[in-house]
Formats: structure tokens, C-alpha cells, sequence
RNA sequence: GGGCCUGUAGCUCAAUUGGUUAGAGCAGAGCGCUCAUAACGCUUUGGUUGGGGGUUCGAGUCCCUCCGGGCCUACCA
């Protein structure tokens, strides 16, 4: 038994996330950690929101809350989605905890210890107006390379030259739209990222089995331009984790509050912290995951994240845990997604197109999204959510291969035998044959399970399903029932099992109705197949079951089209 | 501009990292079955692997070039 350490992209405060945001990160996480968890692995599952930025405090302001109320409901929401969509974490917590400050703060006293932290002195804009500095991509104006007239800070959306704020002719607030704009000067923390530069490489290369994207990703900005750059962890906002060294106020940063990106990823750990505190535990019970000091050199670190994401996980992040010279677990393996594009386009929050985590479990229960989600994972390029493909896969991968070999085995064993395993016969040739063909199939997803191959274990899952209706097409209990009962009695007492195994290997990707399956099979044996034929008489002759009801439902025509419909335009 | 990824059957994706005749699922066609959510099974049609050139005994895979799609480019997170 392994100790597994998975961690999600902590989503962002500022709404309810769309499908691709799940697909990206949380949803695989979820998969592995269930996984691991079935396989008798001890898992630390944790995920968070992302709560501070300047995206934050204008949410906030639009909805009319102040910004930590807002959070804190949002926090909520997030959470009951999350649920919803039966993500298992061991905790969801916040990047504005109590516990987040701390370590935070602690992590910059650290590393300004060990010389990594400059202070800079910089200019910024502020809109007097807004009453803020703004973050370069907030200031808008006419370019003065092609005369767009909505071109941002950092650059032109039109003509795509990178520019500086001051560069852009009537520069305004995008926030306000005031004109009422100075340049004053404010001092930042950097940290020095380029003294690691060498030691972050060395790492990455160290890395061999990490998947090209995000490999490549890391490498770029190592070794792009003049290297990597020393990064500003700090912002003049009013919301967020106050500037200090460790427990100590750091002079000349007052009203200070640290980047997001610096103290989002620290909230992993901390959120240990908050899972620990919560129920009671010392800190013992966190740092045997976090501390390789403390218990956690044995520990496997797994993270699960967008391509966007990867150049804070493999760089900024090492960058902080590296330099405070202390015993933190670094990561062991970096799992990132692509996009999920939304029906030829592009997922979009700010315009409300595609589907939204609240919308989805409005409309269908969980385990279809997670099925169609998970089986088309964006792993190896991006990949497109329409709602044709998703009808075809839940209604024939769901309802008519799994779902319905669930109903004739139990509906056909009902009508002939009753409500219980049936006795009688022996298990022949037929059906060894069909051990022998199941088992390399359920090792086969066990690896792919155990390698963070979504796609192909989601593929050999459907597989291990078809071969129960191979199996019992060919086995015909229904013409072998006419002159030989005992003979099908023995098919169906295998079916039912199968049903049993079915839940167990499913139940990763589909929870719900893998308990559906469990219940009906009234069992609570939900042991592995280490061992298929053992696994194939774990319910013995004479054990009650139920006939459950319709596992998956078909998505109709109509219900498609509709959502079509619905889905397209602006989000109401 | 630079970098990375990507282009394989009508659709969604594979192809053991250079090795026989490029495979699955869905859709289409045919047959079978009647236990079941009109479900299931079997058979079958379908590809100049985006175009062109090169390296090699051998290229979907490596190189060059052209065309198309996507992402990143450090102050959104």
C-alpha cells in the first residue's frame, strides 16, 4: 500500500466554472483518487478555491458584496457543485484561509532568509477613479501599431503586438472607463526565480516520464529569450494575504498583499492544514503528507492541471517550496489536459457560452457528464464537446451496453428463477472462456488507470462491458432455459456476478450507479477482481437481489435539440 | 514575430515510439436473436495518414517545405 498525494487545480472564486474547466483538472483528479482509493492506497485529495486578484474584487463589486462575502458564498456554491458532481475531495478549501496567510507569509519570510526576494521599484498606473492601481491587461486604448481602438495593456488583440500600458494612445480604465490616469511609482517583491534556474532544470529534465506538454511548456520558459525571469509576487490591492516576513511586518510594504499565483499554490498545503484543524488532528496528521522529514519521503505527489496552468506548477511553485530550504514534497508527476472546446468554438465564461457545472446537473445527473467527460479527455490535443456526440455516447455506451446488460440479466433471472442468485449447473467451458478474456482486459485498464491514460482505461472499461453481452448472446440462456434449466441457471448466476464487477470497475468514472449496481446486487462486496474467476462467485447461489431500476436513461432528439438551443447563445 | 502542439475512415479517437496488410467505437449496409431501455450479437462497406519533397531495406512515426487548426509568449487567473 502506497501513499498517494493528489492535488486539482484550485478553481478560480469569480463564477461557476463551464465543463472544460472540470475536465481539465478536477474531474481526472477525481478518477485517480477514487482509483487509488479502491486499490487500498491511502489518498490525500485536495482541492481549493482561488480566491484573491483583482478578478475577485470586481465579481465582487458587480454582485454589490463586499469582496469577502462574496467569496465566502461563492466558496459555497463551488462546493455544492463540487458535491454535486461527486468530486471527492478529502478537502475544498480556500486560498483565503486563515491557515493560507500564514503559511504564506512564513514561505516569504523563508525565501527573503535566503536572499531569493528583491525589493523593486516600479511604475504602475492608477486610475483615480477606480480608486486602483490597474493590472496592465485593465487599461484600454487605441493601439498605435494598427489603430484598434480596444486594444489592452499587454497587447492588441487585433494586431497581437505586445505593448505597454503607456504606449496605447487615450488610455482608459476598462474597469470605469475613466481617462483619469497617472503613472505613480510603487515597490514590489520579485522573486528570484533566475537563481534557480539551473537547479529547476536540472529537475525538469529529471522528469523523463512527465507528459510532453508539460515538459515543453517548462522548458520554454526556462530557456526562452534570457531565461527565466524573476517574477513580482506582490500587488496593491486591498484583498488578499497581507505582505510580512514569516510573523513579522515587512517595512516599506504596507497595504501590500502578495500575488495570487504565490499564495494559490501554497494553499495546497495549507489546505492539509485546514483539513487537519478541521477535524481535530495535530499537525502531524498534515505534514506526513507534506514535510519528506515527516513521514512524507514515501508519499507519491500527483497534480492535475489545465496547459495553462503548467507554468506555475513546474516553475514558480518548485521555485517557492526549493528555495525555502525546508523539507517540502515536491511534485512526483504533473498530469496536464488541453482545451474541451464547446461545438466549433470555444468554451466562454465571460460570454456564456457552453455548459456550466450548474446547468449540467440540472439537466442530467452526474455520472453522464463524468462518463462522456472523462472518455474524451482532452490528453492528447483539444478536444470538442457537441451535443450529437454526447447523446451517442451516453445513450450507447450508457444506457444500451452497460445499462441494459444490467436489466435483461436481472428482468430474465426475475421472470425465471425469482429474486435470487440462482443454483444449480456448473460453470463450463463458455465460461472460462470468458475469464480468459476478461482478465487481460481488467489488467490492461488497471494500467491505464495506474499510468493516467483517461482515455484508453474510459476505452477498456466499455470493452470489459461489451464482453457481458458478447457472452451472453452466445450463451443464449433464454433457449437454454427451454431444455435445461440448471445449464442457465449457471449463465445467469455468472451475469449477476458480472454485475457486481461491473460496479466495482466503474466506479471511478460513474459513482452513482456504480452504488445503483451494488444495492440492487445487495452486496457490500465491493473487493477488487484481483482474481476474475474468485470474483465471479463472490455472490453464491440462493443470495437476494433486486431488479433496480433504469440505470441511465436515452437523451431523445427532442432534449438534444433543445439544449442545442439553449446552450448556444448568451447565459441568462 | 518566436516557441510548442496538432492534422489518420462521414464523426470521435488508436497505432507497442522506425517494423508485416494503418486499427476501434459511432454512423451506413446485410444477417441473426427475442432475455432486455426497439436493446444485444455476428458479418461488412469505408483511408494516396492535409499537399509536395527527402532520409531509410522499411515512414502515420524522422528531416525540409507549403496549407489548415489550436495554445503559450511572463501584470487575467
Amino acid at each position: 500500500m502506497a501513499r498517494v498525494l493528489i492535488t486539482s487545480a484550485i478553481p478560480y472564486i469569480n463564477g461557476i466554472k463551464h465543463l472544460g474547466n472540470l475536465v481539465g483538472s478536477q474531474l481526472p483528479a477525481d478518477l485517480y483518487a477514487r482509483y487509488m482509493r479502491q486499490r487500498g492506497h491511502e489518498v490525500m485529495f485536495l482541492c481549493a478555491t482561488d480566491e484573491h486578484g483583482t478578478p475577485a474584487e470586481l465579481a465582487a463589486a458587480k454582485a454589490g458584496e463586499p469582496v469577502a462575502e462574496y467569496c465566502a458564498r461563492m466558496h459555497g456554491v463551488q462546493k455544492e457543485l463540487s458535491d454535486g458532481f461527486r468530486l471527492s475531495f478529502d478537502k475544498f478549501g480556500r486560498s483565503s484561509s486563515p491557515q493560507n496567510h500564514k503559511l504564506t507569509q512564513h514561505f516569504a519570510g523563508r525565501l527573503a532568509e535566503a536572499g531569493l526576494i528583491e525589493e523593486v521599484t516600479e511604475k504602475q498606473v492608477y486610475s483615480n477613479a477606480d480608486g486602483r492601481f490597474l493590472p496592465d491587461r485593465y487599461i484600454e486604448g487605441t493601439c498605435p501599431n494598427c489603430g484598434y481602438d480596444k486594444a489592452r495593456g499587454d497587447q492588441c488583440e487585433n494586431c497581437t503586438k505586445q505593448l505597454d500600458p503607456t504606449d496605447l494612445i487615450e488610455p482608459r480604465s476598462a474597469i470605469s472607463g475613466s481617462t483619469d490616469l497617472e503613472v505613480r511609482e510603487t515597490k514590489h517583491l520579485y522573486l528570484r526565480q533566475s537563481q534557480m534556474r539551473d537547479t529547476l532544470n536540472e529537475w525538469i529534465d529529471s522528469k523523463r516520464d512527465w507528459p510532453v506538454l508539460t515538459t515543453s511548456i517548462a522548458k520554454k520558459w526556462l530557456n526562452d529569450g534570457d531565461g527565466l525571469q524573476d517574477r513580482g509576487i506582490t500587488r496593491d490591492l486591498d484583498w488578499g494575504i497581507p505582505v510580512k516576513k514569516g510573523d513579522e511586518d515587512w517595512p516599506g510594504m504596507e497595504g501590500k498583499v502578495f500575488y495570487v499565483w504565490f499564495d494559490a499554490p501554497i494553499e495546497y498545503i495549507a489546505c492539509a492544514k485546514e483539513w487537519a484543524d478541521e477535524k481535530g488532528l495535530g499537525d502531524e496528521a498534515w505534514e506526513r503528507w507534506w514535510r519528506t522529514e515527516r513521514g512524507a519521503d514515501d508519499v507519491r505527489y500527483v497534480q492535475f492541471m489545465g496547459k495553462d496552468n503548467v507554468p506555475f506548477h513546474t516553475l514558480s511553485f518548485p521555485a517557492t517550496i526549493m528555495g525555502s530550504g525546508e523539507d517540502w514534497k515536491l511534485v512526483d508527476y504533473i498530469k496536464s489536459f488541453n482545451y474541451l472546446n464547446y461545438d466549433g468554438g470555444q468554451f466562454s465564461t465571460s460570454q456564456g457560452r457552453g455548459v456550466f457545472m450548474d446547468q449540467a446537473l440540472e439537466i442530467l445527473p452526474a455520472d453522464y457528464w463524468r462518463w462522456w467527460l472523462l472518455s474524451h479527455a482532452p490528453e492528447s490535443g483539444d478536444a470538442e464537446f457537441t451535443w450529437e456526440n454526447f447523446q451517442v455516447s451516453v445513450n450507447k455506451d450508457l444506457a444500451d451496453v452497460l445499462g441494459n446488460f444490467v436489466s435483461r440479466v436481472t428482468k430474465f433471472c426475475r421472470s425465471k428463477f425469482g429474486e435470487e442468485v440462482p443454483g444449480g449447473g456448473d460453470y463450463g467451458s463458455a465460461e472460462m472462456a470468458l475469464i480468459e478474456r476478461l482478465t487481460p482486459r481488467i489488467r490492461a485498464y488497471e494500467a491505464h488507470m495506474e499510468a493516467i491514460e483517461v482515455r484508453k482505461a474510459a476505452t477498456e472499461l466499455r470493452a470489459i462491458w461489451v464482453e457481458g453481452n458478447e457472452y451472453l448472446q452466445a450463451a443464449a440462456p433464454w433457449s437454454v432455459f427451454k431444455e435445461d434449466p440448471d445449464a442457465a441457471a449457471a449463465i445467469i448466476r455468472l451475469s449477476l456476478n458480472l454485475i457486481r464487477v461491473y460496479a466495482v470497475l466503474s466506479r471511478p468514472f460513474i459513482p452513482d450507479a456504480s452504488a445503483q449496481m451494488l444495492a440492487a446486487m445487495q452486496t457490500d462486496d465491493d473487493s477488487w477482481p484481483d482474481d476474475v474467476h474468485a470474483a465471479l462467485t463472490a455472490l453464491p447461489p440462493g443470495h437476494a437481489f433486486t431488479v433496480p431500476d433504469v440505470l441511465f436513461r436515452k437523451i431523445t432528439d427532442e432534449e438534444r435539440e433543445g439544449w442545442q438551443e439553449k446552450f448556444a447563445g448568451v447565459r441568462k
